[in-house]
DNA sequence: GCTGAGCCTTCCCACGATGGGAAGGTCAAG
DNA sequence: CTTGACCTTCCCATCGTGGGAAGGCTCAGC
């Protein structure tokens, strides 16, 4: 099977189908005489686990363990519980953050009249010194991607 | 003042305050005669309204509008408001988004035993074909940006 | 056979926001 | 005058993804 076509049954872009090979990601499938690319089944396996996983929010380091876990017959869960347990404590994080933002912007939207007028406390807010927005002071947080799609 | 004082004064880095120069974000300030960049008190205020809209998730493209309004004496509220309700509502989708995948997370951690033995649901689950965490299927969002820090 | 569409290949560039670091100039205190 | 802390510009890296150029391959239809 040819990438695209391992592209369009694994729903990853092909663009990445050659990505993930070139990190290391993905075994390097055999070719065909002209260079094609040929994939089998196998493959696009691998690939729905890493969509799978992606989708997840996992980084492709985290990607590449869990992988090489799923791989390895010998695996313990242990070590696949302790990556996960990590990736949902640092979402969670994340969404924390993004939570106390938005009950600021929440708070500040509730306070400007939004007509033609020009003042407004948004605006005096982000100007002022006091801080206005997340949580603390200093935002945190470890990756948990992003992703954005046309709408 | 120089670039470091005023980087220090507003919390945003010397680098960034470069940058956002580049970018066109923040008016070239004065040079000395040996091309020093001379900062005054209005550069920095400026300087912190960014950081703390930056503080607030906005992106920079937006932040570009919110200072030109900022600056604008004969502005309206509306088009504040109309920006900072269309940021709110991109973070409230990032937050469905990542409440999603944390419940899916969440459910798959429950089954996990995470001892020694080498079956585990999670990676059942990555390497199965129905669809696992993200809400209904592609991941949506607009940006909203993310930020690390060393912990 | 020949042509054209639609694949495929590699390679480079872009995004957004930020930091790292090199190579070199400047300034103030000792 | 030296030293160290600052400043300058320029390039590179991150992370995951896509765009696109320039060229090669394949197959279906004529």
């Amino acid at each position: 099977m040819n990438i695209g076509e391992a592209a369009a049954a694994s729903g990853v872009s092909a663009k990445m189908v050659r990505h993930y090979e070139s990190i290391g990601l993905l075994r390097p499938p055999t070719r065909t005489a002209a260079g094609y690319r040929q994939y089998s089944e196998s493959d696009t396996r691998t690939l729905k686990f890493i969509r799978q996983a992606r989708d997840a929010g996992f980084g492709l380091e985290d990607i590449r363990q869990l992988v090489s876990l799923w791989q390895d017959a010998s695996r313990s869960a242990r070590e696949v519980k302790r990556l996960v347990e990590v990736h949902r404590s640092d979402i969670a994080d994340r969404i924390r953050e993004l939570q106390s933002i938005a009950d600021a912007l929440s708070h500040l939207l509730a306070h400007c009249h939004g007509d033609d007028r020009p003042d407004c406390p948004i605006l005096e807010a982000f100007g002022s010194d006091t801080p206005t927005a997340a949580a603390g002071g200093r935002p945190v947080s470890r990756a948990v991607n992003k992703r954005r799609v046309a709408r």
